[in-house]
DNA sequence: CATGAATGAGCATTCATTCAT
DNA sequence: AATGAATGAATGCTCATTCAT
């Protein structure tokens, strides 16, 4: 049964929680902004002082833990979603991009973050077998592995077409954070998948598809 | 004329610029190694005492500009040289692909610079008015509409096709750079166009009508 | 006369004073385990929070300054006892030495503190005008001369002899500290007895004449 | 063959090392008058600014262990010395004394240094099995079993004597230390080896070994 | 031209202390 | 009376930079 202990134990636990995510996001904007954000960045732009920081994190280390963490399980979820079989790849992949590009939408720094360290080569974590890359990169071969058949892929290895995939993603990304006043990235989710299944050439309308 | 005096200033004049540019190449190495690279660092990879950097560049941050000016000249380099109208578009991208590619498995570590860079939204400085990825996103624009006819592109803007090019050449480059023995990224150059050119799908064999 | 609301203000005060000795008690495990012992570490030994006991001591420096009077006061107090002019010099030595040693037996802790400080040369309060060491050494003298003829000490000056005593003390302290599973100190009050009125040559025997 | 490079380095090597001694020798003096000196307090010391010291050592650590290598040094120097089995106990004993008593008249900050760490019980290093006082503590327990008979320390065990000793040495070091203008404790010599030898009763004159 | 020596500015982290509740 | 939350003031340490030689 709960008692009032319980209940405000509680409430505690879930202001503080709400606080750890508050410094979270306002680490992701300080990074955002400048790739060596200092503790004290991150407390101005949380509005803490930095020792306010040490109540709720242990380290820098750990508030950057924090951060890829919050940032994997939403960009990795995506991935574990539902994607029925009746399904095109085309559909399969557009269903993909906008699950991933509404997280990117609703949080424009974090991510910013993350491809940011996608492209750090040399893992700062010397304990880490793989690079951040390495690792989405096994992710998304695995995906098309299991929803794609070998002529979605024209023949070609997943992981060639994973980087593709990856590389589409990262570069609109990119450009869309450069933009003073960006509209919503989910829009080019079609032109994403344009990109990805015909390339530059775009779709073979002239052929026996076209009407 | 040119008198003695000219001819041992004109020597020492070169000499200093040799020197210049093995700083620059050491720091790029020490940069590759560990984004985080202290003078110290690069004095070291470069067989110099720290003061004597000093000697050769006013700061720690012109090196790094003149890391990145040498890295952009060599990269950009590419776009100036002549594409013969008469080849088609998939030869001008091959050719384009393969000149950027030699520099790259030559300068294995002064690209992972660049590409690192690529990634920093935030411009450095807060003088420059368009980051670097914007830079090379225009001129990679700019290369399109001048070596493309609208077909190629299958309708689309240059702009988004030049997303396409940079992303797969940045996947492919980072992934390239992951791997412990790397083969020479110029033999992938094939493959890059044909996914630049058609996409996951593939060329378009015509499953249906094919014999 | 008391009225009942004295009666509860004693009640109150008794309480808090014995909540004020809890605490220094906590302080000094605290400090025996570590000489740099924080705020935070004597809370917890205390089994309070931090904030708590700054409403029994107004700083730090307070609940250390507390803790040296309370070890101070006892370790003082043996010298208040009486020491009968019957007893020989031996006799009251060995008494000294018992009170004392009971205490440290009961206070390991506490004591512990005590000995450090008692070598911090610098006194730590600047406004301190003796050491505390030199407050002891004194005390010691003191009891020397009211307690012994100088026939006991030999002719020397009490001083010397307090010397004597309170090195004695300390080392025999330190290394009961240092063992694993110390047995009583006061065990070892005859040897030191024996030490300091005779010795490393020992009570003489006299070894020559004896049969 | 010496070249003048060699030369050149090896003076370059004693500057350091000088002034890595000189670093050292502050930092006693800065530990003598405070505990807890900070690295600013030893570069005041010294004369030098923080990140200098860094120059010479990696850590506080180092500087810390520096120091307390050689104290350690000096002071078990004088175990080492030749004792002549020709010698008295109680001339060996006040050789021994007068050879650290030297050192301690010489470098006085240091030896207060030494004395403070003697009685941390606590090891401040967790890796060190023994703490600072046990260790000396054995070294002098064994020179009491190489250089005396049993006859010498009254049939008591040599670790109780050592005892003696050290809590002798202690407390006149202290009250040395304490005084504002102190005479040469070396000169103290005669009196510590009497009281050693016969404690507070002084030797018996009126035996058989008077006249 | 090159370097040993030195330092100002800044960084992550800790800690004693305060205050609203 | 007790505490969660917050902070100013250090502390050990690093690094880009300068300068006399």
């Amino acid at each position: 049964m709960n008692t009032l202990f319980d209940i405000q134990e509680n409430r505690k636990a879930r202001k503080a929680e709400r606080t750890r995510v508050d410094i979270l996001e306002a680490a992701a904007r300080a990074f955002a902004r400048n790739t060596r954000a200092t503790m004290q960045d991150i407390a101005a732009e949380a509005g803490y002082t930095v020792p306010s920081l040490y109540a709720y994190f242990r380290s820098k280390e750990e508030i950057t833990q924090g951060l890829n963490d919050l940032v994997n399980r939403e960009m990795m979820s995506a991935f574990d979603l539902p994607y029925p079989d009746s399904l095109t790849f085309a559909q399969k992949l557009e269903l993909l991009l906008r699950h991933s590009l509404e997280f990117v939408d609703r949080r424009r720094d974090t991510f910013a973050v993350l491809m940011q360290q996608m492209s750090d080569i040399a893992s700062e974590e010397a304990d880490q077998p793989l690079s951040r890359f390495s690792l989405a990169h096994l992710r998304v071969a695995d995906w098309m592995r299991v929803h794609t058949t070998p002529a979605d892929l024209g023949g070609r290895a997943p992981e060639d077409v994973a980087l593709l995939l990856m590389g589409v993603f990262q570069t609109f990304f990119i450009h869309w954070l450069s933009l003073d006043r960006p509209p919503s990235l989910t829009d080019r989710a079609s032109l994403m998948v344009d990109l990805l299944l015909h390339g530059a050439s775009g779709p073979h309308r002239d052929f026996h598809h076209s009407p």
